[in-house]
DNA sequence: GTTAGCACTCGAAAGTGTAGAGTGCTAACA
DNA sequence: TGTTAGCACTCTACACTTTCGAGTGCTAAC
């Protein structure tokens, strides 16, 4: 449905100042922080009108209206001005990000830092997962006579590791074999293929030397399900306290450190368009039915991997958080692929 | 100051009861809840004398008494009897303990996770600093022609990694010609000593090859100053949202988040007795005037490595929680020690 | 030293009144 | 026909008052 331009205006202005003030706006109001030259009264038929088309809303009747979710929806896709975020500030963003460490899940978590600061919502970020990813690397780094940190190291740049602890002593005889059987059978597979299953059949495969092998080979298949496993980080929570009146806080809160169903909900969106953004109800969840979840994609070496995610009340400032949000999962990618460059 | 025994039995109740109940505790209502065989009229007087004490308060003048400060403490240190965890309870918390990785970070993860569940309070963990920790062991992974992965492990069991970019190919002479200079310059000696100037001088020893490895360098004592650092971990914060007239939450989930306070308090309290517990104005942090702070260390292989500590209003089950944090420092600690032994 | 009784205090909750922002409707106007 | 001024009406926020009850301190008697 396509509104009057009058009336465009008019919801611009209401949603506009809504978002900055957290105030329902009446008719008066809204020609003081508007170029409208019309009569308040003017502005009222308006309102009824976009009340009556369900874009706008009245908290109580002689309020003045908040946009409606569907007066959110028609701003974002058809009046918004997108603000483009200054150079300065890009350079500011990116040398941050530069400071983490270079692994993913460090990156993400300056990245997420940085964007919970400047869009003061909630940040949530998967680590990457590239279902096509391969085992590229496993280390044994001894550390006791009988324990050792096994390292593992996907060709999608994620490096887990775990300690491991041996029945017996950790001899070069042990670490040689152990270094054979991974260069056989786990370099170059993809995590997933790395079954209880597998594992089994190799250590039967080993006979007598499968005892002093197996923990190893049990850290190993832990390791690879790490790996698999899409991690879920979440920043700058307590940014939703500053919210009056948007629910439950600590619903939001324990909703979002409850991670699978976000993470899985992610997950099932990777090869959509991004950005994306959800107002209101048009998300699945009960505990963010007042929220706005906006996420974008960054992409690894050219492949969608992972998510960035935004989560706050309806009256974000749509018109800024999109462009950060963009920018960052932009420059998180770039950093990513970087690392991985062959 | 000793108390008379029915002094001390109605203060215990008031305390008990408020702790509960988050309710000022009137004379009548007290007798309610006490085995005391006299009359409200006869309670009245002793809580009189209480509050000229000083160990009780009343939020208004016609209201019942809540402790203070003092009386707390007093509760603490004379009248509180510990509760002993079940068995059963510590078994189910040993065992997920060790579902963890095994590195410190993640074990103390997995006990912040657990105490925060069992504790209903703000969890923060400092991860284990051992001021004579070696550097155990560098390894290089190479991860692209130009790109590597340096991880460092501290003799303290503390695995950090990060990666690297060099400006030319990582040939094997470039990786040899590093193993050789790590072996012989900083395995063994403490992060503390890896210092910029130290870097550069060996740069310079190295003569035309220094270009090519000194991106390593660099990265290396990027990575001794990161096990170097103490590490804060924040977990169940939103736990805090729970307490109704628990002050400004935000302000103190603010204050836990900028990590640096706490963690350089946590190091300066190390080699003192623990549990340790600090109630309402006792810690001298201003945000967490209304709060009470319980903080115990852990040893790693004999020594106080790090703190775990709990955060809640000063109304928190003392009795409960002390025995909780106690026991998980105990495990936390031991589990570490396990992975260390030689 | 303990207790019953009583007058007193004060906060919480419920009720009342008012100001002000906002509305919808109508009739007049361009 | 769209715009506007005017007006009666609605409803919240806030301040103020009243009432109720839990709790107190004090006193006199046991």
């Amino acid at each position: 449905m396509k509104l009057s331009e009058r009336k465009e205006q008019i919801l611009a202005s209401i949603v506009e100042y809504y978002i900055a003030t957290g105030e329902p706006v009446g008719s008066k109001t809204l020609l003081e922080h508007s170029p409208l030259s019309v009569s308040s009264a003017t502005v009222r038929n308006e309102m009824a009108e976009l009340s009556a088309l369900g874009f706008i809303e009245q908290p109580h009747t002689s309020s003045g209206r908040v946009p409606s979710q569907l007066g959110y929806r028609y701003y974002v896709d058809n009046l918004m001005n997108s603000y483009e975020l200054p150079v300065q500030e890009k350079r500011l963003i990116e040398s941050r990000i530069l400071s983490a460490s270079g692994e993913p899940q460090q990156i993400l978590e300056q990245a997420g830092q940085v964007l919970s600061e400047i869009t003061n919502c909630a940040v949530v970020s998967t680590t990457p997962c590239d279902e096509h990813a391969v085992i590229r690397r496993v280390e044994l780094v001894p550390i006791g006579t009988r324990t050792a940190m096994m390292i593992m190291l996907s060709s999608s740049g994620i490096l887990k590791s775990k300690v491991c602890k041996l029945d017996c002593e950790l001899s070069m005889d042990i670490i040689e074999m152990f270094y054979n059987v991974v260069s056989k059978n786990f370099i170059g597979k993809s995590a997933e293929e790395v079954s209880v299953a597998m594992i089994q059949t190799l250590a039967l495969s080993l006979g007598s030397k499968s005892l002093s092998v197996s923990p190893l080979l049990i850290t190993l298949s832990d390791l690879a399900q790490m790996t698999e496993q899409t991690q879920l980080l979440l920043q700058g929570q307590s940014n939703l306290l500053n919210y009056t009146d948007y629910g439950n806080a600590y619903e939001i809160m324990e909703f979002l450190r409850r991670s699978d169903p976000l993470t899985s909900f992610f997950s099932s969106k990777k090869n959509e368009n991004s950005p994306r953004i959800l107002i209101g109800k048009e998300n699945q969840f009960r505990e963010l039915q007042d929220s706005s979840v906006i996420f974008s994609n960054y992409s690894v070496s050219g492949k969608e991997s992972g998510t960035l995610g935004l989560i706050g009340p309806t009256r974000i400032d749509y018109a800024r958080l999109i462009p950060s949000l963009k920018y960052l999962t932009e420059i998180v990618g770039s950093i990513m692929s970087d690392t991985l460059e062959e």
